[in-house]
DNA sequence: AAAAAAATTGACTAATTAGTCAATTATAGA
DNA sequence: TCTATAATTGACTAATTAGTCAATTTTTTT
């Protein structure tokens, strides 16, 4: 007996996942994203009018659960730092509870199967990031390097983190790390 | 008139760089790499057995290049941090020097074709990187983060300036960006 | 120069691919 | 209930795949 599917869409976009992540994207072929998504062949080509469709509506909606994850509760953090704070908690976080997910932007971030269009319908997720930051610089709070560079030395760093967790096979502290991390970038993007 | 091959494991290896970049592991047929290289098809198989040996010999190769420009003229550098910045820019120069190279470790450092044997052996390339960053702890130049978030954070940082670098359309400039990034990273990892 | 060894070739194969479409089933509106 | 519309199915196809191997060419050794 198969898991009940409710939604289909939901269902094939999760064996994609699940699949690109562990085989890549042509090391994955759509016959066998329909069998673990438990639908027929022709049924993926429904939602999806090509493989290529398939990953970026995939990599668009990771993305966004990222960026979503990225800035809970940002808005109850009454400091500049404590909101820097919280983003970079949230965003190592989420790479560590949704690795899969963590895998799969780390493997198609610059992947030539996604789309320009998609890159682009993906950063007007973050503007709130850069909002953020260009708070920050307007008030002093953090140093004035670019906006970019600030946010990918940010982003990055994170990342790094998340996978420092990850490949370490010993058991190590994650909050420590996670508060060390925020030590470097904080000390790095302030002067004292 | 075809351009000469001198080597023909240089001319798969070169072809395999541009074309596993361009379209992906699974999306290159060795047909393509080895018409592209300038070879028959069987020839590939004289010097890689399989596909998979072909593309982890090519990551071995091409992180052992890196290594070795990361590491170029630290030994005339006078104090630590002459040498961390010099190991800075060299990162940051090699991937704006050889965007391929680094499209190519971008898009499989991380990806389920890679071994975990051609992980490893990457790895020991690396060990001067360990080396300084521990004479650096050793001597206080540089606050006591453990080694690997250290190194992790110094690494991604450098990818973070040169995609920064890389995907502006508007002229930067590279050498002030650099200089700039390599502040961040100092002042985060050392603590005045 | 002749013989032996090594490198190179490309036609070949069995398996797999993304995507199609006519037929079937499920859903919704009257 | 009956009808119309939408969703789902899976057998099918033309193209492509990684890898083989007997024959040929090139290089090395004597």
């Amino acid at each position: 007996m198969k898991k009940q599917v409710k939604d289909k869409r939901t269902a094939i976009m999760e064996a994609a996942l699940k699949l690109f992540t562990e085989r890549g994207f042509h090391g994955t072929s759509t016959a066998q994203i329909s069998k673990e998504a438990g639908v027929a062949t022709g049924t993926l080509f429904n939602y999806f009018p090509t493989k290529e469709d398939l990953i970026n509506s995939l990599y668009f909606e990771v993305k966004g659960r990222l960026s979503r994850s990225m800035g809970k509760g940002i808005e109850t953090e009454s400091t500049f730092q404590e909101r820097l704070r919280r983003l970079w908690s949230n965003s190592i976080n989420w790479g560590v509870d949704n690795q899969e997910e963590f895998h799969f932007v780390g493997q198609f971030c610059s992947s030539p199967y996604i789309t320009k269009y998609t890159r682009e319908e993906v950063m007007k997720e973050y503007i709130f990031l850069h909002n953020l930051v260009n708070e920050g610089i307007k008030t002093g709070e953090i140093k004035d390097f670019s906006p970019e560079l600030t946010i990918a030395m940010f982003y990055q760093g994170s990342r790094a983190v998340v996978s420092l967790i990850l490949d370490s096979n010993v058991a190590l502290d994650k909050d420590k790390l996670i508060e060390k991390g925020f030590q470097i970038i904080w000390n790095g993007l302030t002067n004292k």
